[in-house]
DNA sequence: CAAACTCAGCTAAACGATTAGCTACGAGAC
DNA sequence: GTCTCGTAGCTAATCGTTTAGCTGAGTTTG
C-alpha cells in the first residue's frame, strides 16, 4: 500500500503538500497539485485512516451493540442506524451482546479500545453501570429502547406503558374479559413496562387477568411458544392474549396452531412489536407498532451531537416516542360465553 | 484518556515495560510487573487498537457489505456473521450497498481507508471488478452468496440451479403443468440461476412455462407484489408459482390476499428461501433452505485463512453449498381444470 | 580475576498521517 | 537599492503503540 511519502518522492513534493492536496486544507499552486493528483493516480493511494486517526483522535467509527440480533426488530434497527451512520460521514460497528451482561462488559471494552467516536446501546440488564461520556471512560452513549435507571445518559425510548394500554384496550373493546399476557422480562422496562400497561387499561375497566394467565419470560420465540402451549392449553384459558414483542407473537401463533386453535375464531391476539414481512401472511396481527426508523434516526442525531461537542454541558435528553395502533385480523369480539 | 506513557511514568518503568505486561511478549519481573498492573488499574489505562493498528499494520475489522439489509435474509447473515467475526477476535465493520454498484464502490474505498484487515462481499451487479488481495489494493476478500464472472476471488455460494430445480420439481410432482415464475433480476447468479434450475424441471419433462408466465425482476417485496397482481389476474393463470425468494414470497402472498384468492387452494407456492419467524403463520410455505450460518461461517473461515496469510498462493476457492426443500403448507395437488 | 554469557529493562526508531513553525523567494514601498 | 511583507512549500514534531538493539549488572568459566 502507498503511503503519504511515497506519493510525495513520486511528485517531488513534501509530505505536508501531499496532505493539503488531500484535504484541500491550504493553498498549492495548480503545478505541484496537478503533480500530486496524478502521483495519487498513479500509486492508487488512499489515506490511510489508522494513521489520521491516531494523530486526531476520532475514529470515524460510531458502535451499535444490540440486545439480541437474531430479533428482527433489532434487524431493523441495524439497518436504520446503517443508513444513518453513513449518512453522518462514520461507519458502523456492529456487536450483539445477545442478552448477556457478561458480553455487553467485553463490547464496551472493545468499543472503547477500538477508539469508537460513539455508541448506541441497547442495553442489557438492569444495571446503573451507563453513564455518558466515561461509562468505561471517555465515549460518548445513547441508549436505545430500552430505559434504564442510571441516570446522566441520553436515552431514546417508546412509550411502553401506553403500548400496552393500547394494545390492551383495543381486546376489552372488542368486549374481551378473559385477557391473558406473554411478556418479557421483569427486569426490562420493554418487559414490565408493557406488563404495567396492560395491568392499567383493565384495572381500569374494574378487571385484572386470572391468576396464571399472565406470563414472563425472555423475548424469544421458542419460550413464548412454550408458555402459550400451556396457557392455552389450559381448561380456562383466556379469550384474548397480549403479546409483548414480534417474536414472541410468532411464537404464540405457532402454538396456537399445534393446539389446533384458530385465531381470531378461538383466540384473539393482539402485541406490541411485529415481525417485518409477515404482513402477506393470515391472519395479519394487531399490533402496537415502534416508529423504528425515527427512534434510530433521533439517537445518532444525538450520538453526533456529542461527538462534535455541542453538548457537552447539556444534561442528559430522554427522548420517547409513541406507539401507534395498527389493527390486523387477529381479533374478534368475544363470543358470549 | 490514560497512555502507555502515563502508566510507564507512575510505575517507574520504560513504555516498552508496560507492552510486555500488556502483551505477555517478554519476561518481566514480579516486582516491575505488580508495578504495571495496578498502575494500568489505578489510571484504568487500556491500549489505544488505533496506535496499536498502525504500527502492526492490522486493525482487527473485518468488513461485512450486504446487498440489502433490509431484506431479513441478510439479517441472518449478519447475525452469523458479527458471532463469527467475534469469534475470530475481530470486530465486524457493517456496510449496505442497497444494491447500487455506486454505492459498493464507495464502501470498498471506505473499507480500504478504514485499513479493514478482510471483507466480506455479497456482490452487486454483474461487475468483475472483484480481484482477490487486490480487487481495489491490498484487503483480501470473499464474495458470500452470488458468484461472480471475474475470478480469482474466494467465493460461498448456494447452488441456485439445484434450488430452482428442486422447488420446481415438487410443483410437477404434485401434477402442476402450468407453473410461472416471479424471480429475481437475470444479471445476478440468484436470479437467472433458479430460474434456469426451474426451466430445467420442466423441460426435463418436456414443459415450458407459458409466455408471460416467467417475471423478473427486483427482489422486493413490492416488486414481486405488483408483479404478482398482474400475472395472477390474467385469465389463464397458473395454478402455481415458483418464487425466486423469501420476501417476494411475502409479496406474491399479499396478492394473493388482495386478489381474493387462497393459498393453496387456488394456486400452489413454491419458493426459494423465505423469512424467519413467519413459520407460525398460515400457510407455511414450502420452500428450499439456505444453510445460510454454515455458509457465513465457510466464508469467514476462508476470509481469516487468508488474512493469516496461510494461503497465500492458493488458487481461488469456490464452495457450493446445496439448498434443502422445507415442505410447508402452501401447495397442494393441482384440481383437474 | 578477567573474559564470556545472560538477560531484565531501557532507549529510540519506526508506523503514516497532520500541522506548527520556519525558510526563501518575489513584489511593493520608500 | 534596501527593507518589509506575504506566502508557497518545506522540515520536523507529534499522536500511542511495538520492537530492534543496547546497557550494565550478575553469573559462570577457565
Amino acid at each position: 500500500m502507498a503511503t503519504i511519502k511515497d506519493v510525495a518522492r513520486a511528485a517531488r513534493v513534501s509530505t505536508a503538500t501531499v496532505s493539503a492536496v488531500v484535504n484541500d486544507s491550504a493553498y498549492v499552486s495548480p503545478e505541484l497539485r496537478s503533480r500530486v493528483i496524478s502521483a495519487i493516480g498513479a500509486l492508487r493511494y488512499s489515506p490511510s485512516l489508522v494513521a489520521r486517526n491516531l494523530k486526531s483522535g476520532r475514529s470515524q467509527l460510531i458502535a451499535l451493540a444490540v440486545a439480541d440480533l437474531a430479533n428482527p426488530f433489532y434487524g431493523r434497527i441495524v439497518w436504520a442506524a446503517e443508513a444513518a451512520v453513513a449518512a453522518w460521514g462514520f461507519s458502523l460497528v456492529l456487536f450483539n451482546s445477545d442478552e448477556k451482561p457478561d458480553t455487553e462488559k467485553r463490547i464496551l471494552a472493545r468499543i472503547r479500545m477500538l477508539g469508537c467516536d460513539g455508541a448506541v446501546l441497547v442495553p442489557v440488564g438492569a444495571a446503573s453501570q451507563y453513564r455518558r461520556r466515561d461509562f468505561e471512560g471517555g465515549v460518548p452513549v445513547v441508549l436505545l429502547g430500552r430505559s434504564i435507571e442510571g441516570d446522566g445518559v441520553d436515552t431514546v425510548t417508546i412509550d411502553n406503558l401506553s403500548a400496552g394500554r393500547q394494545a390492551t384496550s383495543y381486546l376489552l373493546d372488542l368486549g374481551h374479559r378473559r385477557i391473558g399476557s406473554v411478556t418479557g422480562p421483569m427486569q426490562l422496562s420493554t418487559g414490565s413496562g408493557r406488563l404495567d400497561g396492560m395491568l392499567e387499561a383493565m384495572a381500569a375497566r374494574g378487571l385484572a387477568p386470572l391468576p396464571g394467565h399472565v406470563r414472563s419470560g425472555e423475548f424469544r420465540e421458542d419460550t413464548a411458544y412454550s408458555v402459550a402451549r400451556d396457557l392455552l392449553g389450559r381448561p380456562d384459558r383466556p379469550t384474548a392474549l397480549y403479546v409483548a414483542n414480534g417474536v414472541m407473537a410468532i411464537g404464540v401463533m405457532r402454538a396456537i396452531v399445534d393446539l389446533g386453535l384458530r385465531c381470531p375464531e378461538d383466540i384473539s391476539i393482539a402485541s406490541t412489536d411485529t415481525v417485518a414481512g409477515v404482513g402477506g401472511l393470515k391472519p395479519r396481527l394487531t399490533r402496537t407498532e415502534h416508529p423504528v426508523n425515527d427512534m434510530t434516526n433521533a439517537a445518532l442525531r444525538m450520538l453526533v451531537d456529542r461527538i462534535e461537542g455541542k453538548l457537552v454541558d447539556l444534561p442528559a435528553r430522554n427522548v420517547v416516542f409513541q406507539p401507534a395502533l395498527v389493527v390486523g385480523e387477529s381479533c374478534m369480539p368475544v363470543r358470549d360465553a
